[in-house]
Parts: structure tokens; sequence; C-alpha cells
RNA sequence: CGAGGUGUGGCGCAGUUGGUAGCGCACUAGUUUUGGGAACUAGAUGCCGCAGGUUCGAGCCCUGUCACCUCGACCA
């Protein structure tokens, strides 16, 4: 499939060393991605701790992947609102778990100019309570139901330690919220908004992601059950990107939402709610990224294509490449960089943003009427002819997506490991970055215990390719209920 | 919140026993360049994190404070 791609010719890279402008992710994987945050002009740090200023290059990442998954959402039914961002504490308190899950961890206004408040409010650190204060007024009849809400707007939650995008103290998302008259439909709902995600994970970001249930100690603040995608970073630690929680009745039962049924009965509805943040963009970056910069899936790139012209100065050369250039931003996102810096500082550049594909065009490649397509995840360099622009590229777009997509998933299969014993778990966890198979009793205590003795914790229970490792737990030996992943996460 | 580290032009850093604050990159102008971060020439850029203190004199010494980074505990 791959040659399908290639035309005339096909000349690999060769291996020069390229201009060392960020940390490598083998000398520090930490600074590596600061540094590739930085310098592809994601981000820049703002005069607030944890409160990062999202820079035009990496808002319109965020703007694409908005745009793609809120047209999921809407082919499944759902409807945009705005809540306030503010909540009245009294409110926030209704929900016993739930506020005890957030209360450390949330901001509060006090005053109103310099007039102390009644009662202090929290700026929302989620809004389940809002879309249940509201759903109490709205929700009377089993007509009214099903509620499909979703809320793109930012939270604020009080980190201790911040980082760009993985963990920020106010951060971008979206929330849905939704609400049911029976238990069966909610659950559907969380699966189907999980299968979502799953789907955005592998089709758009090219990242495999484990589709499983969190253990009670990992679930959400007020939920029956919480699911999550996971995905492995390159530094073999996990992320988890996206979770959708059901939450059965209890949340309609602390803010007493009833409806009236077909029999005339009043009943609690059942409720669900579903995330996932700009932590996706920090994914993305561990996800792809190399030691030349950011690299980033065309799905999603807000410059999929763009072109270098060679020798500007040259006669006709600017006028083609603007002609190529116009062409192409016919079939995809493409931009032009006819400015003064020289060709290799362009490379240079364009690698560090994660472009997916660069198109150079010199005096030589017009005389021969063709330009050279360079692809950014391997580096392949295709002659194409100026005839067949409009086909070739898209495809050779196609092809990184798709090489993106499989270069992770192999990566993750070579990092995942199974565990039979303690000792297995203890050794694998200190000299093995990545996931860990094992089989679980689903006790709590051996959950703690796995974090203490080998430095992990539950990632979920995948939902798919549940085997049986094992007949008892790696930890106590009694008798194994699950096959969990485990790992060391951020 | 615990342990450690760092704060000096926009960025990365140097700054000796306390004595006129420097280098590289980036920036501005011009010339030559242009298929992997070009070269030369000439410029501009500093509350040495902040507040006290010691001293004739502090980037350097003392006290406090704030911010950021790394590693833990907490989290999407």
């Amino acid at each position: 499939m791959k040659g399908r791609y290639v035309c005339l010719h096909t000349v690999t890279m060769a291996k020069e060393k390229l201009v060392k402008a960020i940390t490598s992710m083998e000398e520090d994987f930490a600074k590596w991605y600061t540094d590739v945050c930085i310098k592809a002009e994601l981000i820049d740090y703002s005069s607030v701790k944890g409160c990062m200023i999202i820079r035009p290059y990496g808002y319109a990442i965020w703007e694409n992947i908005q745009k793609s998954m809120d047209a999921l959402f809407k082919e499944k039914g759902h409807e945009n609102v705005y809540m306030p961002m503010f909540i009245p504490e009294s409110l926030l308190q209704k929900e016993k778990d739930h506020v005890e899950g957030f209360a450390p961890e949330v901001a509060w206004v006090t005053h109103g100019g310099e007039e102390p408040l009644e009662e202090r409010l929290c700026v929302r650190p989620t809004s389940e309570t809002l879309f249940c204060d509201h759903f109490k007024n709205i929700v009377h009849s089993y007509r009214d139901l099903p509620k499909l809400y979703n809320q793109w707007c930012s939270v604020v939650r009080w980190e201790k330690t911040t980082r760009p995008f993985l963990r920020s103290r106010e951060f971008l998302w979206q929330e849905g919220h939704t609400l049911h008259a029976t238990r069966e439909e909610a659950e559907a709902e969380t699966i189907q908004q999980l299968n979502v995600y799953a789907k955005f994970a592998e089709e758009y970001l090219a990242m495999p992601v484990i589709k499983g249930v969190k253990t009670a100690k990992e679930r959400f603040a007020g939920a029956e059950d919480t699911y999550t995608i996971e995905a492995l970073m390159h530094d073999g630690k996990a992320l988890q990107s996206g979770t959708s929680h059901f939450f059965g009745d209890g949340f309609a039962r602390a803010f007493d939402i009833t409806f009236t049924d077909k029999n005339n009965q009043p009943q609690y509805p059942f409720q669900t709610s579903w995330g996932t943040t700009t932590r996706l963009i920090g994914a993305v970056i561990m996800t792809h990224g190399d030691d030349s910069g950011l690299v980033l899936p065309p799905m999603i790139a807000p410059i999929q294509a763009v072109v270098v012209p060679i020798a500007t100065h040259k006669e006709g050369v600017l006028e083609k490449a603007n002609e190529v250039y116009a062409r192409l931003n016919a079939v995809c996102r493409a931009k032009i960089d006819d400015s003064e810096q020289s060709p290799g500082w362009k490379f240079a550049e364009y690698e560090m943003k994660g472009v997916p594909l660069r198109i150079e065009l010199g005096p030589k490649d017009i005389e021969n009427g063709v330009c050279v397509a360079v692809r950014r995840d391997n580096g392949e360099k295709t002659v194409v002819s100026l005839d067949e622009l409009e086909t070739k590229i898209p495809e050779l777009l196609k092809a990184v997506q798709d090489g993106l997509y499989n270069k992770a998933l192999a990566r993750r299969e070579e990092m995942t490991y199974d565990a039979h014993n303690l000792e297995e778990m203890v050794d694998i966890a200190e000299n093995k970055p990545g996931f860990i198979r094992a089989m679980w009793c689903g006790d709590r205590e051996c959950e703690d215990r796995l974090k203490e003795v080998a430095g992990v914790t539950s990632r979920c229970i995948p939902l798919e390719s549940q085997e049986t490792l094992r007949e008892t737990c790696v930890c106590c030996g009694k008798p194994a209920k699950n096959m969990l992943y485990w790992g060391k996460a951020y």
C-alpha cells in the first residue's frame, strides 16, 4: 500500500546531523516536552503559575480538535450549551463524594469589588452541580428526556505542580452531561461516548488507546463507573486521555431531580458525564514527537503542507511557488513561506512545528515540472509531478496519518509487558517503561500495595482483550477477577 | 505540601578575593547568499527576580520573600 503513494522515485533522507535546537528525548524527556511546547510556539508561560498562554499555532490545533469532535457529538444528537463559571458553595456541597473529591483544588471568589460576598463562589472545576441544578428546573416528564448536552469551556483546578497541557490550573475542555429515563439508556450513552473518544483518538490523533473501566480507587468523585481511554506516551508513561462517567441516579437523588413516567409515577433519572481536554495536545506531542520537535497528524495539523521555495531571487521561482501553493490550498490546509530566511532555517522551523509535509520547489524542479514532497514522520522524499499535485499530496497526507498510527501502535505493543507474579511486576516496573498487564483480585489493598512496592497505578480494566494470564492475583495470590493494565501515569 | 536546584538584555549563559555588567543566539539597517537553522559590516537592547540589611562601594556577603524547574504525595 505504501508504494502507491510514491511516484517517480523515492529518496531516503541522509542521516545528516540536524541542528540541535531542543533537548533530546533520551537526555531528558520532561525538558524535551517543554522545549517542544515553547519552540513550536504552542504556548507561552504567563504571570500566573500554572496558567499558560495558548499561542495561535497551539490554539489552531485545539480549534481543529474542537471542530472534529464537536461534529462527532452532534452526529449523536448532542446540543451545546453554556453554563456560568461560578458555583455557589452550597450548590457544590450537595453531592457528598463529589465535593470531597474537588474541594481541595477549587479556587474561590470571595469578593465583588471590595465587598465580601454573602456566599463565596467557586470557579467551576467541573459543572455537574450546575447541570443538575438546571436539569431539576427543566425536566418534569419522561417527554423531557433524554437531555443530551455538551459544553465547551475552561475549568479551574488549583493544582500544586503544573505542566503545559498536561496539568494546568486553568484548562480548556468539553464536558458532556446527559440525563436519561432509564439506567440502561444512560449506561449505553456512557459506552457510546467512550467509543466516540476512542475513535477520535485513533482516527484523528493517530493515537492508539486502551478502552477500559477504572477501579473504584481511580473513579471520578460521585460516579458509579468511570470509563477511560488510556494512551502510552513515548517515555512509557500512561496518559488518561478522556473519561466517560456513569452516575446512576446518585446525583439526581442528591439534587432532587425527578420526572413523571408513563405510568404517572415519579422517578429519578440516570445521568452521565464525559470529558476531554487540551491534554489531548500534550498526548499528541508525547505520542508522535521526536528530537526535531513536534509531529502532527494531518487530520488536526493547522498547516498540512508548507511550500518552501528555493532560491527565491531566481526568475520565476516565487511565481511558480505561489501557483503551487494556491493549488495545494484548494485540496488541503497549505502555507507558503516566502520570507527571507534561508531554506535550511525553514526546513528546521516547520519540522519543529510538526507540519506533516514540506513541499520544496527550486529552479531545477521547475525545469523538470516537479516538486519535492518531504514527509515529517519518516523524512521520506517523494518527487511529485506538478500535474499530479491535487491527487498525490492528499495521498501523502493520508500516508503520514496512517504511518503515525501504525508506528505508535507498534511502539505500544512493544512496550506492553505481562507480569505473572509480584516479583515480575516490580522488575518490569523498575526496568521496562510501559504498560504492564496483570491479574487482580479486586481488592483495594492490593492496588495500594502495588503502588507502594512497584510504583504503578491501575490504568483500567480493558473492555476488549480481557484474557486470563493466570488464575490468581498478581499481588496477593487470591483468585483473580480481572486482567488490568497497570503503569506509571501522568 | 515535602526534598533538591535555578533566578543577570527577548532566549541561553559567563561574571574571579565586593571596585565602570559581558558573551552567544535572536532583533534593526546594508551588501553578498539561498536544495538542512548563511556570511560580513554597522547598530539598538539591563531596576542582575523582589524587599530589607552589612559596606565608602553589592550581580557577588547576610536575612526574608516570590517565581520557575526536577523528584515525590494529589489530579484530566
